[in-house]
DNA sequence: TTTATTCGTCATATTACCTCA
DNA sequence: ACTGAGGTAATATGACGAATA
């Protein structure tokens, strides 16, 4: 459903591209009066959501006519859904002089897909730019929709739209696919059926994907060269970019986890080392009164560089204990320091069992 | 110069279609 | 023929910056 909302052309017909036409009729109209049109219908033009973003700051009202005899015939087929619909969209006129003729029936009309059935019933945010208002004359003013709303704001629209799932048994061949990309902005647009979902072709793909090797952002520029390169509508362009930076950074974030993941893992396992080693030099400790009669060796951190210095009261520090500080030794054990730009090190105190008072670049006063 | 508004684009979450096993 | 999973095109939404009145 939408309402439309125009400056004049109160009588005119409705036309598949008429929003092509819209900027120089608009201005040629001498009615320049106030139309809001209200439909409902799935026939919304995919080349027009960007063709008329890209008009929008050029034109102020916009509304969608886009409908076709055919569509609507079938959807008078199943009018009943709606009680008190007639052959055509509802247009509120709110043109003081200009009287809406009686032979127009203004109507919520219900259109469906291409194979009629309607199963999915009444969506307020599906293919929202189906919409049109007929038999307004020979223009209208399209208003699109798949942009988002706050870039809409001028065109003064809801859309809703009645659609269906296709039946699947068609083919699906490559060729088929490519066409169907490739048409589908005039294919469809001109049967009137509910926008669908194609695939892009494989050559699309790989286009699209080369470029954006090269750059994975897009300026205006090159988003309308690549839709023009691929026949495809600029917004679709822009659509596949973001999704693919979307799963780019998926992907990304999934490495991310399993890389610290297997970090988590080595850092358990050497926890369980440490442990392990500790409880053995307890033992040996217990076994062996004589052996650790060494200076009691501490560890303090430099809170300025984060480094641990040994003091002890002798230069015994040949203890147990260093084995394992030497082997964090340039960040060695650090498994997060590389391919995925993610640091446990900075959280993480360095062991460098070097002689504090010696190697220490600071001056230190205690 | 400051402020409000509009517009375009982005990231993100979600929906829904399509294909395939 | 049916079904569920996975991929992905498309949509919805909010945030942000630039341009402009």
């Amino acid at each position: 459903m939408e309402l439309g909302l125009s400056l004049g052309d109160a009588g005119t017909a409705s036309k598949p591209f008429g929003f092509m036409e819209k900027s120089s009729k608009l201005t040629s109209k001498t009615n320049l009066g106030f139309c809001m049109g209200l439909s409902i219908g799935p026939n919304h033009t995919p080349q027009e959501d960007d063709q008329d973003k890209e008009k929008r700051s050029n034109s102020d009202h916009k509304s969608d006519n886009t409908n076709t005899s055919a569509a609507a015939a079938e959807a008078n087929k199943r009018k009943s859904m709606a009680e008190d619909t007639t052959d055509s969209p509802i247009q509120l006129d709110l043109l003081p002089n200009t009287p809406v003729p009686r032979n127009q029936n203004h109507s919520l009309t219900y259109l469906v897909s291409d194979n009629g059935n309607t199963s999915r019933g009444f969506d307020v945010n599906r293919f929202p730019a189906a919409v049109v208002h007929e038999d307004q004359g020979d223009q209208d003013v399209a208003a699109l929709s798949s942009s988002p709303p706050n870039s809409a704001t001028s065109s003064f629209q809801m859309d809703f739209c009645m659609y269906s799932s296709k039946g699947r048994s068609e083919s699906h061949n490559e060729a088929d696919q490519a066409e169907r990309a490739s048409s589908r902005a005039s294919d469809e647009d001109e049967n009137g059926s509910a926008r669908k979902k194609l695939r892009l072709s494989k050559e699309q793909s790989a286009f699209l994907e080369e470029s954006f090797k090269e750059h994975n952002t897009l300026t205006p520029k090159q988003k309308l060269a690549l839709a023009k390169e691929l026949n495809l509508r600029p917004r679709q362009v822009e659509v596949w970019f973001q999704n693919r930076r979307a799963r780019t950074k998926l992907k990304q974030t999934e490495v991310d986890c399993e890389y610290l993941k297997r970090c988590c893992e080595t850092l358990t396992e050497e926890n369980r080392r440490l442990h392990k080693e500790l409880q053995e030099l307890r033992a040996l400790k217990t076994s062996n009164p004589f052996y650790m009669q060494l200076p009691a060796t501490t560890l303090t951190m430099c809170p300025s560089c984060e480094r641990v210095a040994t003091t002890s009261t002798s230069t015994a520090a040949a203890t147990p204990t260093a084995t394992t500080t030497t082997n964090n030794q340039n960040n060695t054990a650090d498994p997060t320091s590389k391919t995925t730009g993610l640091s446990l090190s900075s959280t993480r105190p360095r062991f460098y069992p070097f002689s504090h008072t010696q190697t220490h670049p600071h001056q230190h006063t205690s």
